[in-house]
DNA sequence: GTATCATTTCGATAGTTCACGAAATATAGG
DNA sequence: CCTATATTTCGTGAACTATCGAAATGATAC
């Protein structure tokens, strides 16, 4: 799972933002439904749309630069995809790439306390 | 665990850099023992040192400010504990952090890639 | 106390990032 | 094609960060 596919440090920076961690949080909250394709690739079927993160994270009406940006960045790091649905674009989170996460900090970080080699 | 004690972007903020990651990567390894307190907390007894942490991470012999600098914005999000023992300063990893948080990314990401809500 | 070793802090510099508004792009609908 | 809608890209300034060498600190050894 660690493969060459994912940037770890480029994943922990995307998430060291607090703007962007709200963000991720709220797509994973969202935990939209997916579609399997032929290839064994999983892809976002129905989700949040840019304009509905920016309302959510901002609370404003109009679309934000600034969450575009974020997007971008969490989209460029792998952990969340974004998709075009009609007019709309629309998010959800990689789980793989969270899971590929999991592991790097998983690694020699076992739950007992005790002394471990 | 998802405690006040811990703050969740600062933690993957200090991760995103990759001397840092390296580092914390080099701690993860080293895998040190720990010695557990009365009180219930735990703390490193042997460990590499700041020096010893240079050298691994830059190959020069020299103490360098650089890493001292990355020690310390890994110890201020709570990633590792930086101790005293005689002249030296020993580093380990504080697992309670890393378990933490492991759990902020396992909230709804659950392996199986169907709809699950 | 003085010298020495290990490490941190300081100060400067170059590079990066965040946020904002304006302009550009892409799609859908008439 | 023209318009409206949704979103991204661009340009800018302010704030932050990584790195480096030099100076300061703190602990031990003599």
């Amino acid at each position: 799972m660690n493969d060459e596919k994912y940037d770890i440090p480029l994943m922990f920076k995307a998430l060291g933002d607090p703007t962007r961690l709200k963000i991720f949080s709220f797509l994973q909250d969202c935990c939209c439904p997916v579609a399997i394709e032929e290839t064994g690739d999983v892809r976002p079927v129905t989700g949040p749309t840019v304009g509905e993160v920016c309302c959510k994270i901002t609370g404003a009406e109009r679309i934000n630069s600034t969450i575009s940006h974020h997007l971008k960045e969490l989209r460029l790091a792998g952990l969340i995809r974004i998709e075009r649905r009609g007019k709309n674009m629309i998010c959800d989170v990689n789980r793989e790439a969270v899971t590929c996460l999991i592991e790097f900090l998983k690694t020699n970080n076992l739950q007992s306390e005790e002394t471990c080699c």
